[in-house]
DNA sequence: TTGAAAGCGCTAACAA
DNA sequence: TTGTTAGCGCTTTCAA
C-alpha cells in the first residue's frame, strides 16, 4: 500500500552520481561546493522530475535542529495568545518554521513536561508565556543553547530576552483618560494573581489616582474561572456598598466581559450610566452597546518582536547576544463606554 | 556549553548490557524479551537516576512515528477552531501525542505545501478542516495510509473518515424555533460561499419557511472578510427594502457579529425589536443586550469523536476500517433575542 | 537470556 | 570537481 518514496541515495544512484553530490545541489550548496553546472542542472531537474522530497526526520537527526518553534501560552484558545500565535504562524511559514502550539494552563509540572519532550524533539525554539516556578526548566534551556524568549510576563532574577507590555503606563494612561473626561470616583476590578503584569496595572490605577487627589476603590475577584458566581455575586456587592461609583476599570479583557454581563444582570441602565474601560481589547466591544473602550496590547507588533528575536537567536545561536527586554506600549482606543456621561454626573 | 545528553549507547557502555538490552527496558519490553529481572531493575533503576530522556527524533527515524497529530484549519486564531484544537489538545496530551496546529486560510495551495512539510515530518494523523481543491492531495494521504480525519467539512466524492455537524437540521431547528414564537417574515443572511456546510444550513431554512407557508428573505453577502463595508451597506439597503421582516436568521457566528453591529448602527432598537438567532454560538452572545440565541456546535463533542477516531486509525493503521462519517447535533440556546416582540408585533 | 549489528535517510569531513 | 564513508541515536532481527 505504501509506496516507499525515493532516498537521497536512490537518487544518487539512478543518476550515478554520490548522494554528497546530490545532497549539496540539494541544499543549494553546489556552486560553493564548485559542482560543474551541469551536473548541478541535472541534479536539480531529476529532483524536480520526481518532486523529490527529503526525510526532514532524518535530516533533524544529522543537522540537530527541527525547524519547529515552540509557542506555550497559558490556553491556545484565549482570544489574545490565539491572534498572537497567528501572526507567528504567518511570521515563521515564511520563514519556512512551523509552529507548536501548546497551553500550560499556568502549571509549572505541565510547561515543564512539555518543555522536556520539546528538547528532545530538537526543536529549535521555545516562546514562553512562562507560568510560575518554571525558572530553572528556563535557565536549563539556555545553558543548553536553546533560544528562549518570554511574553507577556518576566521571570524575576533571570537574563533573558523578553516581548512585554508596558503594563503600568497603559493602566496610567486608562485611568487619565477616565479621569480626563471628568470621572471622579473610579473603581479598578482586578483578579488576585501575583503576578507582575497584574500588579503593574494595579500600580498604574493608584498612583494615578493618588496623584488626582481622588479615592481608590479596588475590587480583587478570584483567579479561578469555576468560581465565576462568586465573582458576580462580588462584584455586586461591591457596586452596591459604593454608589458613588461612576466609572470601573477592568484589568484584563475577561473580567471586562464577565463584567459587564454581570452589569447589566443588576440593572440594564448601569452599563450605560458608568464610565467603562477594559485593559486588553475584545473584538465584541466594538458591537457592544454602547462600545466599550479598551487599551490595548499591539498584538502584530508584539508578534514581529517576538520572532524577530526567536529567528535572531536561532540563527545567531553560537554568538553571545545581548539580552533584550523589549517593552511595548499599547492603545488607547476609545470608544463610547468612557466618554464624559451627562445621564448621571 | 552544550553538555551532551547521554545515549543509549553510552548508558549500555556504563553498565555493560548491549543497548538492546537498554532499549527493550526502556520501551517496557523487559518481560516480553525474557530480560531477567535484576538486569531489568538495574537498567530502569540507572535509567530513572540519570533521568534519560530518548532523542525522539533518533526513534522517529527508526519507527516511522513521530507522536505528532496535525491540526488545520481555516485560521487557528477562530474562536470555535481555537476551542476545538484546545480539547484535542488535552486528549492528544493524554495520549501521549503532541499537536501540530496550523492555518490553512481556506487555501488550496498553501494546504497542500503544509501536508508536504507534516509528511516528511512523519506526523502520526492529519484533522483538516478541508478548503476546496484538496481532494487529491488528500486521497495521496490515504493512500500512503495515513490516517485523516475530516472535520467541519466533506470532500464530495471521496469516502473518508469525518466529524460533521448536521446543519439542515440545525437550521431546520433555529428556524422553526423562531416561527413558534411566532415570528413571520424570518430573513436569512448567509455568505456565498459554496460549500456544503452553507447551502445546507440555506436548505434548512428554505425548507422549513415553506412548510410553514411563509415567505423566503435571503440575502448573501461576499466572502471576502476585506469588504466588510460593502455588506454592512448590503445589510442596510435589505432591511430597507423588506420593512415587514420581524426576525433575522444569520447563517454563521461571525455574519452574526457584524450583523448586530450593523443593525444597531441603523437603528438602535433594531436589535431588540427584531427576532434574531446565529447559527454558531459565540461566547460574547450572552453578554449582549439582549442575549443572542444561537444554535450552537458541540464543540467538546466534536473534539473527542475527532480524536476517537484518530487515536483508533493510528492504533489500527493497517487494518482495513469502516469509513465513519459522524454527524452530530448541536444544541439550541434560547436566549432573549429569539423570544416573541410585543413591541413591534 | 543477552548481544552484535544492520539499518532508518541524511550531512559533511575527508579522500581522491 | 566528485565520491566514500562515518556517523546522528534508536529499534529490532538474528545469532549466540
Amino acid at each position: 500500500m505504501k509506496k516507499k518514496r525515493p532516498s537521497l541515495r536512490d537518487i544518487a544512484e539512478v543518476l550515478n552520481v554520490s548522494t554528497t553530490t546530490v545532497s549539496f545541489v540539494l541544499n543549494g550548496k553546489g556552486e560553493e561546493k564548485k559542482i560543474s553546472k551541469q551536473l548541478i542542472e541535472r541534479v536539480e531537474n531529476y529532483l524536480k522530475e520526481i518532486d523529490y522530497k527529503p526525510n526532514l526526520i532524518a535530516r533533524s537527526l544529522r543537522t540537530g535542529n527541527s525547524h519547529i518553534i515552540v509557542f506555550m501560552v497559558e490556553d491556545v484558545s484565549n482570544h489574545f495568545f490565539s491572534k498572537v500565535g497567528r501572526i507567528i504562524e504567518d511570521i515563521s511559514y515564511k520563514h519556512d518554521y512551523r509552529v507548536l502550539f501548546c497551553s500550560t494552563e499556568n502549571d509549572a509540572k505541565r510547561t515543564r513536561e512539555h518543555i522536556e519532550v520539546f528538547k528532545e524533539r530538537q526543536v529549535d525554539g521555545f516562546i514562553i508565556v512562562p507560568p510560575p516556578g518554571i525558572k530553572e526548566a528556563v535557565e536549563d534551556l539556555q545553558q543548553n543553547g536553546t533560544p528562549v524568549v518570554l511574553f507577556d510576563r518576566k521571570i524575576e532574577g533571570i537574563e533573558i530576552d523578553s516581548v512585554l507590555l508596558n503594563n503600568y503606563e497603559g493602566s496610567r494612561n486608562a485611568t487619565l483618560h477616565l479621569i480626563e473626561q471628568g470621572f471622579k470616583n473610579i473603581a479598578f476590578i482586578t483578579i488576585d494573581l501575583n503576578q507582575n503584569q497584574m500588579l503593574d496595572r494595579l500600580a498604574g490605577y493608584r498612583a494615578t489616582v493618588k496623584e488626582a487627589g481622588l479615592t481608590e476603590y479596588i475590587l480583587t475577584l478570584p483567579y479561578d474561572p469555576d468560581r465565576a458566581s462568586d465573582s458576580r455575586k462580588k462584584i455586586q456587592e461591591f457596586i452596591a456598598a459604593h454608589p458613588q461609583l461612576d466609572s470601573i476599570f477592568f484589568a484584563t479583557n475577561y473580567l471586562s466581559q464577565s463584567g459587564l454581563k454581570t452589569l447589566h444582570q443588576i440593572d440594564s441602565n448601569l452599563v450605560s450610566n458608568l464610565g467603562i474601560i477594559s485593559f486588553d481589547d475584545s473584538y465584541f466591544f466594538e458591537m457592544y452597546a454602547p462600545t466599550i473602550s479598551a487599551y490595548a496590547q499591539p498584538i502584530e507588533l508584539m508578534a514581529k518582536e517576538l520572532m524577530r528575536l526567536m529567528l535572531d537567536r536561532i540563527q545567531k545561536k553560537n554568538e553571545a547576544l545581548n539580552v533584550e527586554e523589549v517593552n511595548l506600549d499599547g492603545e488607547l482606543i476609545i470608544r463610547e463606554s468612557s466618554l464624559k456621561k451627562y445621564t448621571r454626573l
